[in-house]
DNA sequence: TTTATTTATGACCATTTGGTAATTAATAAT
DNA sequence: ATTATTAATTACCAAATGGTCATAAATAAA
């Protein structure tokens, strides 16, 4: 009746009770993640925070919780952003091995463009002592990894890989490398040396 | 005369004019590097390194300077300690394949036991914005590599390595995957999964 | 129009931060 | 014994930190 009517209009046109905020929480998360995923957390301060979004910290708080609950969300946003931008490479052909490549391609430029990975600092900054990040990180990690395992699985049954060894190990060596790859690629102005690397391993196993 | 008399005392006996130091330098340095490594530059506080090393901050200021000198110090320190620690693997055999096959295991052996690697985790954090920070690991950067080139060369020489593909090319590789492997380390309990990561990108090349 | 509810703003706060300076202590040179 | 020099200790400081709270503003419901 009149609650249901209510209700209806809730989602609707998502309008509350209230004060409506004045910002998308997406754009804001977009510009947290930047921050942190370029300074780090503890090199990160909250006012730094304000001026990327341009809101007030009590903002902040109200909508996304403390310091550390707002880098675990813009953690989160990184990781569901940046896979989907590059899981679509590895769908791209008919072979596995040309899907892998094209993927390796993919995430290495990513990475060059990006001067690093969020989830590679994030690693080496906090996973030892922070218990929630470690556990987001391990769970993206495995599900990665099985994503690769697969995608070399299929290139050996087809002949493409004839290394013999097994695919959930060469994924690990994949796994490693990127990882490597975020973390060597701060330290070059010139990428070239290392912008092949992913290509050199996927070439010793053919 | 005298004055080459005095001189002598103080080569001598390292004694100075004043009050002579209560504590070792290189024993602060490696409490120091100890804190910095495992917790990162932002991480760490002054309050932090004057537990660490039971000095006064003002004694630690006196001695090395400020927070930023006092940690490129404490870097240099764990370059040269680790460089010692490590490369005497790579002498132990006639065979420069088994050399550098225990080369890489005693590297992951300590990155395993040390939780990670401090260059890398200062790669990570530092390099991108710390010039001074960026120049010091770029230059052990090359040496290790060069390091790794020469043995690599040998292996391919003798027959050692079938792979064809230039030696610097390879060691970018490793010194890659030896990046990862220090970042990847962080996020896991259990590091069999990736204890035997250099083995198999050697085992594919040979 | 009033009220309930949510958001935005700015003032406020205790603590911590990196860093300095004055004072005291210990040694060598005179 | 006195003096110069260096180190250890303590007190001190301004600025920044993460975080809270009271208030004002904007909207929906009554």
């Amino acid at each position: 009746m009149v609650i249901n009517g209510a209700r209806l209009n809730i989602s609707d046109q998502h309008r509350r009770v209230g004060r409506p905020r004045q910002f998308e929480e997406d754009r804001v998360l977009d510009a947290v993640m930047n921050i942190f995923w370029h300074q780090g957390y503890e090199g990160t301060s909250l006012k730094d925070l304000c001026i990327a979004t341009g809101l007030h910290k009590g903002s902040l708080y109200q909508a996304f919780g403390d310091k550390h609950q707002l880098f675990l969300k813009s953690l989160k946003y990184y990781m569901d952003q940046s896979f989907k931008d590059v899981a679509s490479s590895a769908y791209l052909h008919d072979s596995p091995m040309a899907n892998l490549r094209s993927l390796l391609k993919e995430i290495t430029a990513n990475c060059i463009a990006g001067e690093g990975c969020m989830v590679v600092n994030t690693l080496v900054e906090m996973a030892p002592h922070d218990p929630e990040v470690k556990q987001m990180i391990s769970q993206s990690y495995a599900m990665k990894q099985r994503f690769l395992t697969d995608l070399i699985d299929r290139a050996q049954r087809d002949g493409e890989i004839t290394i013999k060894q097994e695919p959930d190990r060469l994924a690990a060596v994949l796994m490693v490398a990127l990882a490597g790859l975020a973390a060597t690629i701060k330290g070059f102005s010139n990428t070239d040396h290392v912008s092949y690397v992913l290509e050199d391993i996927l070439n010793a196993w053919v």
